[in-house]
DNA sequence: CGCATTTCCTGGTAGC
DNA sequence: TGCTACCAGGAAATGC
Protein backbone atom coordinates (compact mmCIF):
# COMPACT_ATOMS: atom_id res chain seq x y z
CA UNK A 1 0.00 0.00 0.00
CA UNK A 2 2.45 2.68 -0.93
CA UNK A 3 0.83 6.14 -0.39
CA UNK A 4 2.72 9.62 0.00
CA UNK A 5 5.26 8.58 2.35
CA UNK A 6 6.65 5.40 1.16
CA UNK A 7 6.46 6.61 -2.58
CA UNK A 8 8.32 9.49 -1.90
CA UNK A 9 11.04 7.74 0.13
CA UNK A 10 11.54 5.29 -3.15
CA UNK A 11 11.78 8.94 -4.95
CA UNK A 12 14.15 10.15 -3.29
CA UNK A 13 15.91 6.99 -3.80
CA UNK A 14 15.90 7.43 -7.02
CA UNK A 15 16.78 10.64 -7.22
CA UNK A 16 20.66 10.17 -6.08
CA UNK A 17 20.66 7.11 -8.68
CA UNK A 18 18.61 8.13 -12.07
CA UNK A 19 18.96 11.72 -13.25
CA UNK A 20 21.45 11.86 -15.99
CA UNK A 21 21.31 7.98 -16.64
CA UNK A 22 20.69 7.52 -19.98
CA UNK A 23 18.01 4.56 -20.68
CA UNK A 24 19.21 2.14 -23.33
CA UNK A 25 16.72 -0.18 -23.58
CA UNK A 26 13.30 0.03 -21.79
CA UNK A 27 11.29 -2.87 -22.32
CA UNK A 28 8.34 -4.72 -20.70
CA UNK A 29 8.79 -8.55 -19.44
CA UNK A 30 5.88 -10.26 -17.94
CA UNK A 31 3.94 -7.05 -17.93
CA UNK A 32 -0.11 -7.50 -18.58
CA UNK A 33 -1.45 -6.34 -21.74
CA UNK A 34 -3.46 -2.93 -22.26
CA UNK A 35 -2.26 0.70 -20.75
CA UNK A 36 -0.59 0.01 -17.57
CA UNK A 37 2.91 -0.18 -19.55
CA UNK A 38 1.64 1.63 -22.90
CA UNK A 39 4.69 3.19 -24.71
CA UNK A 40 7.26 1.97 -22.09
CA UNK A 41 9.83 1.03 -25.15
CA UNK A 42 9.49 4.91 -26.45
CA UNK A 43 11.86 5.87 -23.77
CA UNK A 44 14.89 3.98 -24.87
CA UNK A 45 17.77 6.17 -25.88
CA UNK A 46 16.36 9.04 -23.81
CA UNK A 47 18.61 10.73 -20.96
CA UNK A 48 16.34 10.89 -17.53
CA UNK A 49 16.30 14.70 -16.92
CA UNK A 50 14.63 14.73 -13.58
CA UNK A 51 12.42 12.77 -11.09
CA UNK A 52 9.45 14.29 -9.52
CA UNK A 53 6.57 13.20 -7.65
CA UNK A 54 3.01 14.03 -7.40
CA UNK A 55 0.55 12.27 -5.55
CA UNK A 56 1.46 8.00 -5.49
CA UNK A 57 2.96 9.06 -9.52
CA UNK A 58 6.72 9.00 -9.60
CA UNK A 59 7.08 10.98 -12.85
CA UNK A 60 10.89 10.76 -14.90
CA UNK A 61 10.94 14.00 -17.60
CA UNK A 62 13.03 12.41 -20.47
CA UNK A 63 15.21 14.21 -22.64
CA UNK A 64 13.03 13.41 -25.54
CA UNK A 65 10.29 15.39 -24.26
CA UNK A 66 7.98 12.17 -22.66
CA UNK A 67 7.63 11.48 -19.65
CA UNK A 68 7.93 7.79 -18.02
CA UNK A 69 5.39 7.58 -15.26
CA UNK A 70 5.38 5.26 -12.25
CA UNK A 71 2.73 4.25 -10.04
CA UNK A 72 3.72 1.30 -7.36
CA UNK A 73 0.12 0.61 -7.01
CA UNK A 74 -0.38 -1.89 -4.23
CA UNK A 75 2.83 -4.36 -4.61
CA UNK A 76 5.34 -2.74 -6.62
CA UNK A 77 8.42 -2.66 -6.12
CA UNK A 78 11.79 -1.17 -7.67
CA UNK A 79 15.27 -2.97 -7.74
CA UNK A 80 18.82 -2.91 -8.89
CA UNK A 81 19.02 -6.13 -9.24
CA UNK A 82 17.45 -9.05 -10.87
CA UNK A 83 14.37 -10.08 -8.49
CA UNK A 84 13.53 -13.96 -8.97
CA UNK A 85 9.70 -13.54 -10.06
CA UNK A 86 7.30 -10.77 -10.91
CA UNK A 87 9.40 -8.65 -12.97
CA UNK A 88 6.96 -6.43 -15.13
CA UNK A 89 9.60 -3.93 -16.42
CA UNK A 90 13.34 -3.54 -17.03
CA UNK A 91 15.29 -0.31 -17.54
CA UNK A 92 18.75 -1.16 -19.41
CA UNK A 93 20.93 1.84 -18.36
CA UNK A 94 24.09 3.48 -19.36
CA UNK A 95 25.64 2.76 -16.06
CA UNK A 96 23.00 -0.12 -14.15
CA UNK A 97 19.65 -1.94 -14.76
CA UNK A 98 16.51 -0.83 -13.02
CA UNK A 99 13.83 -3.42 -12.69
CA UNK A 100 10.06 -3.16 -11.78
CA UNK A 101 8.33 -5.99 -9.88
CA UNK A 102 5.17 -6.15 -9.04
CA UNK A 103 3.22 -9.45 -7.46
CA UNK A 104 -0.02 -8.25 -7.87
CA UNK A 105 -0.03 -6.27 -11.03
CA UNK A 106 -1.65 -3.41 -9.92
CA UNK A 107 1.01 -1.07 -10.72
CA UNK A 108 1.69 1.05 -13.62
CA UNK A 109 4.93 2.15 -15.87
CA UNK A 110 4.14 3.78 -19.02
CA UNK A 111 5.48 6.82 -21.07
CA UNK A 112 3.34 9.86 -22.16
CA UNK A 113 4.44 12.79 -24.22
CA UNK A 114 5.12 15.15 -20.85
CA UNK A 115 1.75 16.57 -19.20
CA UNK A 116 -0.29 14.22 -21.37
CA UNK A 117 -2.41 13.01 -18.91
CA UNK A 118 -5.95 11.37 -20.70
CA UNK A 119 -4.59 8.16 -20.12
CA UNK A 120 -4.32 8.86 -16.04
CA UNK A 121 -7.46 10.34 -15.28
CA UNK A 122 -6.65 10.24 -11.38
CA UNK A 123 -3.38 12.08 -12.35
CA UNK A 124 -4.74 14.28 -14.46
CA UNK A 125 -7.37 15.50 -11.70
CA UNK A 126 -4.79 15.14 -8.66
CA UNK A 127 -5.33 17.61 -5.50
CA UNK A 128 -2.73 19.77 -4.41
CA UNK A 129 0.38 17.91 -2.50
CA UNK A 130 -0.33 17.80 1.27
CA UNK A 131 3.36 18.91 2.04
CA UNK A 132 3.73 22.03 -0.19
CA UNK A 133 2.06 24.61 2.70
CA UNK A 134 1.88 27.20 -0.66
CA UNK A 135 -0.22 24.44 -2.62
CA UNK A 136 -2.51 22.47 0.10
CA UNK A 137 -4.27 25.74 1.61
CA UNK A 138 -7.36 25.51 3.80
CA UNK A 139 -8.92 26.81 0.79
CA UNK A 140 -8.41 24.87 -1.97
CA UNK A 141 -9.08 21.43 0.40
CA UNK A 142 -12.20 22.87 1.16
CA UNK A 143 -13.22 24.05 -2.34
CA UNK A 144 -12.37 20.76 -3.27
CA UNK A 145 -14.72 19.27 -0.89
CA UNK A 146 -17.83 21.78 -1.28
CA UNK A 147 -21.16 19.96 -2.23
CA UNK A 148 -19.69 16.51 -1.73
CA UNK A 149 -22.43 13.92 -0.23
CA UNK A 150 -19.88 11.64 -0.60
CA UNK A 151 -17.91 10.12 3.03
CA UNK A 152 -15.00 12.28 4.36
CA UNK A 153 -13.61 8.82 3.56
CA UNK A 154 -14.04 8.35 0.09
CA UNK A 155 -13.43 12.14 -0.68
CA UNK A 156 -10.06 11.50 -0.15
CA UNK A 157 -9.30 8.19 -1.54
CA UNK A 158 -10.80 9.83 -4.76
CA UNK A 159 -7.09 11.96 -4.80
CA UNK A 160 -8.91 15.09 -5.31
CA UNK A 161 -9.31 17.04 -2.39
CA UNK A 162 -5.67 16.18 -1.52
CA UNK A 163 -2.64 13.85 -3.36
CA UNK A 164 -1.43 11.02 -2.10
CA UNK A 165 -3.42 9.85 1.05
CA UNK A 166 -4.95 5.99 0.89
CA UNK A 167 -6.25 4.02 3.52
CA UNK A 168 -3.93 4.33 5.96
CA UNK A 169 -3.12 7.83 6.31
CA UNK A 170 -6.86 8.62 5.38
CA UNK A 171 -7.52 6.61 8.91
CA UNK A 172 -4.58 7.46 10.69
CA UNK A 173 -5.61 11.37 9.56
CA UNK A 174 -9.43 11.30 10.98
CA UNK A 175 -8.75 9.94 13.88
CA UNK A 176 -6.43 12.44 14.69
CA UNK A 177 -8.71 15.55 13.64
CA UNK A 178 -11.67 13.36 15.47
CA UNK A 179 -13.61 12.70 12.33
CA UNK A 180 -15.62 9.83 11.69
CA UNK A 181 -14.75 8.19 8.41
CA UNK A 182 -18.48 8.67 7.15
CA UNK A 183 -18.94 12.04 8.32
CA UNK A 184 -20.65 14.00 4.86
CA UNK A 185 -17.72 15.30 3.26
CA UNK A 186 -19.15 18.62 1.73
CA UNK A 187 -20.39 19.20 5.64
CA UNK A 188 -17.33 19.17 7.99
CA UNK A 189 -17.01 22.96 9.43
CA UNK A 190 -13.86 24.77 8.21
CA UNK A 191 -12.45 24.54 11.66
CA UNK A 192 -12.57 20.53 11.80
CA UNK A 193 -11.63 20.93 8.15
CA UNK A 194 -8.56 22.83 9.16
CA UNK A 195 -7.84 20.22 11.84
CA UNK A 196 -8.12 17.47 9.74
CA UNK A 197 -5.79 19.16 7.02
CA UNK A 198 -3.42 20.00 9.41
CA UNK A 199 -3.22 15.83 10.52
CA UNK A 200 -3.07 15.25 7.10
CA UNK A 201 0.48 17.45 7.10
CA UNK A 202 1.84 16.38 10.48
CA UNK A 203 1.36 12.47 9.65
CA UNK A 204 2.23 12.57 6.29
CA UNK A 205 5.61 14.13 7.11
CA UNK A 206 6.45 12.21 10.27
CA UNK A 207 5.65 8.99 7.93
CA UNK A 208 8.18 10.34 5.73
CA UNK A 209 10.98 11.08 8.02
CA UNK A 210 10.28 7.34 9.28
CA UNK A 211 10.41 6.02 5.38
CA UNK A 212 7.23 4.93 5.31
CA UNK A 213 5.01 2.60 6.63
CA UNK A 214 5.80 -1.57 5.93
CA UNK A 215 2.64 -3.59 6.68
CA UNK A 216 3.98 -6.63 4.36
CA UNK A 217 5.16 -5.66 0.96
CA UNK A 218 6.14 -2.60 0.56
CA UNK A 219 9.84 -2.02 0.49
CA UNK A 220 12.59 1.11 -0.35
CA UNK A 221 14.88 0.33 -3.43
CA UNK A 222 17.64 -0.40 -0.71
CA UNK A 223 15.68 -3.28 0.44
CA UNK A 224 14.59 -1.86 3.63
CA UNK A 225 11.20 -1.89 5.45
CA UNK A 226 8.91 1.24 6.89
CA UNK A 227 9.45 2.08 10.37
CA UNK A 228 6.09 4.16 10.51
CA UNK A 229 4.10 1.30 10.96
CA UNK A 230 5.17 1.45 14.70
CA UNK A 231 3.26 5.08 15.13
CA UNK A 232 -0.15 3.59 13.61
CA UNK A 233 -2.85 4.57 15.91
CA UNK A 234 -6.19 3.77 14.26
CA UNK A 235 -5.11 1.83 11.23
CA UNK A 236 -5.36 -2.03 11.93
CA UNK A 237 -5.67 -1.70 15.85
CA UNK A 238 -9.34 -3.46 16.03
CA UNK A 239 -10.01 -4.18 19.76
CA UNK A 240 -7.28 -2.26 21.03
CA UNK A 241 -8.05 0.56 23.22
CA UNK A 242 -7.92 4.23 21.37
CA UNK A 243 -4.85 5.81 22.34
CA UNK A 244 -6.99 9.08 23.42
CA UNK A 245 -9.92 7.81 24.78
CA UNK A 246 -9.94 4.38 25.68
CA UNK A 247 -13.15 2.98 24.07
CA UNK A 248 -11.91 0.36 21.98
CA UNK A 249 -11.25 0.67 18.10
CA UNK A 250 -13.67 -0.50 15.82
CA UNK A 251 -13.06 -1.89 12.19
CA UNK A 252 -16.13 -1.02 9.77
CA UNK A 253 -16.26 -1.34 5.74
CA UNK A 254 -16.40 2.41 4.04
CA UNK A 255 -15.58 2.95 0.63
CA UNK A 256 -15.24 -0.63 0.09
CA UNK A 257 -11.98 -0.52 2.34
CA UNK A 258 -11.43 -1.94 5.85
CA UNK A 259 -11.48 1.46 7.87
CA UNK A 260 -10.48 1.80 11.34
CA UNK A 261 -11.85 4.93 13.85
CA UNK A 262 -12.51 5.07 17.50
CA UNK A 263 -16.81 5.08 17.80
CA UNK A 264 -15.92 6.99 21.05
CA UNK A 265 -13.46 10.56 20.22
CA UNK A 266 -14.62 10.55 16.10
CA UNK A 267 -17.50 12.36 15.64
CA UNK A 268 -19.65 13.16 12.09
C1' DC B 1 -21.07 16.01 -13.65
C1' DG B 2 -21.26 12.99 -8.90
C1' DC B 3 -21.42 8.81 -6.78
C1' DA B 4 -21.69 3.69 -6.15
C1' DT B 5 -20.31 -0.57 -7.85
C1' DT B 6 -17.41 -3.70 -10.26
C1' DT B 7 -13.09 -5.16 -12.10
C1' DC B 8 -8.32 -6.16 -12.21
C1' DC B 9 -4.70 -9.62 -9.79
C1' DT B 10 -2.24 -13.15 -6.79
C1' DG B 11 -0.13 -14.63 -2.34
C1' DG B 12 -1.48 -15.59 2.19
C1' DT B 13 -4.47 -17.63 5.25
C1' DA B 14 -8.81 -19.35 7.53
C1' DG B 15 -11.57 -23.20 7.70
C1' DC B 16 -12.53 -27.85 6.94
C1' DT C 1 -1.64 -32.41 4.33
C1' DG C 2 -4.44 -30.63 0.79
C1' DC C 3 -8.14 -28.45 -0.76
C1' DT C 4 -11.50 -24.39 -1.40
C1' DA C 5 -12.96 -19.83 -0.46
C1' DC C 6 -12.01 -15.50 0.63
C1' DC C 7 -9.43 -11.33 1.59
C1' DA C 8 -6.24 -7.24 0.86
C1' DG C 9 -6.91 -2.47 -2.13
C1' DG C 10 -5.45 2.00 -5.97
C1' DA C 11 -7.18 3.29 -9.95
C1' DA C 12 -10.05 2.71 -13.94
C1' DA C 13 -14.22 1.23 -16.08
C1' DT C 14 -19.00 0.88 -15.87
C1' DG C 15 -23.74 2.01 -14.62
C1' DC C 16 -27.09 5.15 -13.16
Amino acid sequence: MPELPEVETVRRELDAWLPGRTIVAARREDAPKGPKYRDLERATGQRIEALTRRGKFILLSLSGGDELVIHLGMTGQIHRARPVAHVRACLELDRGVLFFRDVRRFGRFLVVPAGAYGVLPTLAHLGPEPLDPQDFTLDRFAARLRGRKTSIKAAIMSQRPVAGVGNIYTDESLWQAQIHPRAEAGRIGRRRLDRLRGAIVEILGRSVAAGGTTLRDYRTVAGDTGAFVHQLQAYGREGAPCMRCDRVIRRVVVAQRGTWFCPGCQRK
